[in-house]
RNA sequence: GCGGGAGUAGCUCAGUGGUAGAGUGCAACCUUGCCAAGGUUGAUGUCGCGGGUUCAAGUCCCGUCUCCCGCUCCA
């Protein structure tokens, strides 16, 4: 089962690859760990699919589009949460395996230790940025002291020369621990050509907050009263400890967030229906019903910004996993805000003349994931005179080419006629043209891409200006004229 | 981070210290008459990367990277 499992995964990687769906990053250079690019076919997907939320999402009175910059004020993170929560170095005993925080294994050494440590391992530190001015160890009090101390512990260029000299507070050997491990999820980089504390910014986690902070100025310059929504699509990244199942869990992956601002009293009503609407849009492009359900987290595991929350799941081969969240937020992130910017986030409802902080209802959808979802969903593998043929059940919309136009043989007019409907076609859909090899190999070519029509101009077609139309799913052909073709795709991609 | 498996042609894999292989795919040409047809020809390999042992390493040893699986982690 498990083996079982595994192959369809397998394949689906290979596949990604053969077709040019998703390539490792980097991959001449050995590829780097939880990064992924997306090829010809997977950049159409993926395109197309983020094209569906943004419609049905945002093609509606009451949300807003946003398209906020990665990089922000770093105060943005302590106000969210993520500086403190994320912050957390861990360190491992070889010995024992038991894994502590570095700054509680820290808190754990009296700071008259930590003082005769640093002491003696100064001659050592003379190039850290504490002795650079000729400081002294003396020259601290006790609370500096254990602040340097944690500080140099989790600094990588540093911090072996206290970890040699640790005793494990659990089996209490001494050099048995590994170099601390920042899993702190955030990537930190720097603004400006200097590199020090005060230049530090992160690649924004999650795109939430690019949409919190910018609340008053859509709700301004839309004109939008609550309840509204703001809508965005873009890239996060998170320092995962782990990567895992191909997209699933990456460093590097793009997120499909709206915000909804709502009066309090009115959470409940807007929570349930943003729920329903996002399970249905899964289902509306085609995803197996049965392998979509929700997870409600019960109340004792919520975070701590949330009053309710539930994750939308898929099926994948390696178990379920979440492909989108949908979370009440309560008034935590815009309280966060104006308690930390000290601008007032408030709003005034004119009809009821209360002022209130609104709630947020949140729906988060991954579309790395999303894309996962609707690849493994759409494989299938199927036996079609004793041969297998392997296609892709990709929704029309989100097939990344949607149709293929067909020269039945290679003379006769029909390469010529093939590549004028090509040329007029390709004016409105992306299309692919192929006369390479038996029409049955090219046939089984767009199944495996998720073609979802195949236009074969053949000997008739020369006579009667028709041509045939093959369904992916059902291979089932229809012929109509050459004028409606296109009329027909319109029709069909809905 | 820990433990297990894997890495050789685009893909799937064989290759048990002695000349780098198969199937499939790809490209060109011929042949075609609707579901992976046939023929001819051709291209593609730092055998993941780096060291070591050896007269000789894809093969043995060490390190490292990446992928998969199980833990751990995932406010």
């Amino acid at each position: 089962m498990a083996a079982k499992a595994n192959d369809v995964l397998e394949k689906i990687v290979s596949l990604s690859k053969r077709r040019g769906f998703v390539f490792q990053s980097s991959e001449i250079y050995g590829g780097l760990n939880g990064c992924w690019d997306y090829g010809p076919l997977g950049v159409e997907l993926l395109k197309n699919l983020k094209e569906e939320w943004w419609k049905f999402m945002t093609y509606r009175d009451n949300v807003e589009g946003l398209d906020a910059s990665i990089l922000m004020h770093p105060r943005v993170w302590e106000a969210s949460g993520h500086v403190e929560n994320f912050t957390d170095p861990m360190i491992d005993c070889k010995q024992c395996k038991s894994r502590f925080r570095v700054d509680i294994l820290a808190d754990s050494i009296a700071v008259k230790k930590q003082r005769k440590m640093l002491d003696t391992a100064a001659p050592k530190l003379v190039t850290h940025w504490l002795y650079a001015g000729g400081a002294n160890v003396s020259d601290f009090d006790d609370s500096k002291v254990a602040e340097i101390f944690t500080s140099i512990l989790e600094d990588k260029e540093f911090n072996s020369v206290l970890i040699e000299e640790l005793n494990c507070p659990q089996c209490g050997n001494k050099g048995t621990f590994t170099s601390p491990r920042n899993f702190n999820l955030m990537f930190k980089t720097f603004v400006g050509p200097v590199e020090d504390s005060g230049s530090v910014v992160y690649l924004r986690p999650e795109t939430a907050q690019g949409i919190f902070v910018n609340f008053l100025n859509v709700h301004t310059a839309a004109r939008q009263k609550i309840p509204f929504g703001i809508a965005q699509i873009g890239k996060a990244f998170r320092n995962e400890i782990n990567t895992k199942y191909f997209l699933f869990r990456t460093r590097e992956f793009e997120q499909m967030e709206m915000q909804f601002f709502v009066n309090p009293d009115a959470d409940k009503q807007w929570y349930d229906y943003w729920k329903a609407e996002r399970l249905e849009w899964f289902k509306n492009l085609g995803i197996s019903p049965y392998k979509l359900r929700y997870h409600d987290h019960p109340a004792n595991k919520l975070a701590h910004y949330a009053k309710e929350a539930a994750d939308i799941e898929y099926e994948f081969p390696f178990g379920w996993g979440e492909i989108e969240g949908i979370h009440n937020r309560t008034n935590f992130d815009l309280t966060r805000h104006e308690e930390f910017s000290g601008k007032s986030q408030k709003y005034f409802d004119e009809e009821s003349k209360e002022k209130f902080i609104p709630f947020i209802i949140e729906t988060s959808a991954g579309a790395s994931r999303a894309f996962m979802a609707f690849l493994v969903d759409a494989y299938r593998e199927e036996t079609v005179n004793n041969e297998l043929r392997v296609v892709l059940k990709l929704h029309p919309r989100l097939a990344p080419l949607k149709a293929a136009i067909l020269p039945l043989v290679n003379k006769d007019g029909m390469p010529e006629y093939s590549r004028k409907m090509e040329t007029d076609l390709r004016k409105r859909f992306k299309v692919f043209y192929d006369d390479k090899g038996a029409v049955g190999r090219r046939y089984r070519r767009q199944d495996e891409a998720g073609t979802p029509f195949a236009i074969t101009v053949d000997t008739q077609t020369i006579e009667d200006d028709t041509v045939t139309i093959r369904e992916r799913d059902t291979m089932v052909q229809e012929r109509i004229s050459s004028s409606r073709v296109a009329e027909y795709l319109f029709e069909k991609l809905g």
